[in-house]
DNA sequence: ATAGAATCGGGGCGTGCGTTCCGGTTAGTA
DNA sequence: TACTAACCGGAACGCACGCCCCGATTCTAT
């Protein structure tokens, strides 16, 4: 998988990245139902160049999550090795405001039965790892509360996500991600 | 609006109720997706009387949206009105619940570009101000922070709703809604 | 430079869905 | 009970989209 028995011509490496760059921006801003060809015809290939790379659709559709995933998870660990105490605070802004257009694509794989942990099950464990990984940190040095665990954690970026989803406004995150901080703050007096 | 020229025939009252909760139950647990004919077969009646009483696909998702809108309204009013305390958190915690199975609509309707402020203004004013009312009374009753308004609880519930995205299981959600309670109540000391 | 092979492009096929239409049927009324 | 108007069902239409195919083109190795 990591290997491949030959190195993809220039030109046909050219037109994958680019056909994926042009699939991500459109069905994050237009949403999962625009067409193959309309994909195509803006990225300026045939439809048979798109159906050569991702033989499906919703192959072309694993690609583009597997790059985001890939790409947040980068960039969280560099946030994380910064400022070890302000990792997760860090990572969880930084999610929340990039599912200012990342919601489009929520959104648009939510209709369509898309399934990460089955699709993709190892950018998922890696997602995950790097969640626990950050979080524990967090903990060590003292800025988030012991009794959460990773997945309460991406069920809050879940709904810090969903939060954008009226008038792509990130107004309203900008100003519930405070409470949602303070939730997760080491509390001196616990109820 | 309210008053029909003609109340409509016993047995179409009775097919357009029978066609609304069914497509209510299928939209929700299998999206957006499946076709009218579908709908209209599990309603045992032809796909005609579904059009007839839902002149196009859009307009029966307006009248699901509607009626689950206006269900939920009245739920939390009658929840307030027992503890004008703690309603804000029941209408909270309604909606989470709720959202495990409402969810199914939220997705289904996300990738549709359906979009509630435009689609149904009279629903979405009616909501907003019953949470700015529940809101209100939780804060003159000091449970709920004063700095907070309608449109950061709103926000919260669209956050809350999706926590429910991965494994349909509510758990994730129940570990999550105190931490959010707690970051509503209000703080003796102020950081 | 040239041969050979992989890639490109876009026309075309099949399918599935939203919507319409009309002959048969059934609920209300006198 | 008989008449009428509204309602019912499901066959049929058109369209749009996913996917395949093949002649023309472009890249790489000798």
């Amino acid at each position: 998988m990591t290997d491949r028995p030959r190195p993809l011509r220039a030109d046909a490496a050219r037109n994958r990245a680019r056909v994926l760059q042009v699939a991500y921006e459109t069905f994050a801003a237009e949403g999962a139902a625009v067409p193959i060809d309309e994909i195509a015809r803006r990225a300026g290939v045939g439809a048979g160049t798109v159906y050569r790379h991702f033989p499906t659709k919703e192959s072309l559709f694993q690609a583009i999550v597997a790059d985001r995933l890939h790409q947040v998870v980068e960039r969280a660990r560099a946030l994380a090795a910064a400022d070890p105490g302000e990792g997760l605070y860090a990572f969880l802004f930084l999610l929340a405001e990039q599912g200012a257009t990342d919601l489009g694509l929520t959104e648009a794989f939510a209709g369509t039965g898309f399934d990460l942990t089955e699709a993709l099950p190892e950018a998922e464990r890696e997602f995950m790892g790097t969640v626990a990984e950050i979080l524990a940190q967090a903990q060590q040095a003292g800025t988030v509360r012991p009794d959460v665990d990773a997945a309460d954690i991406k069920t809050l970026m879940v709904g810090l996500q969903a939060m954008h989803r009226f008038r792509g406004d990130s107004e309203h995150m900008r100003r519930v991600y405070p409470l949602i901080r303070a939730a997760l703050a080491v509390q001196k007096a616990e109820g």
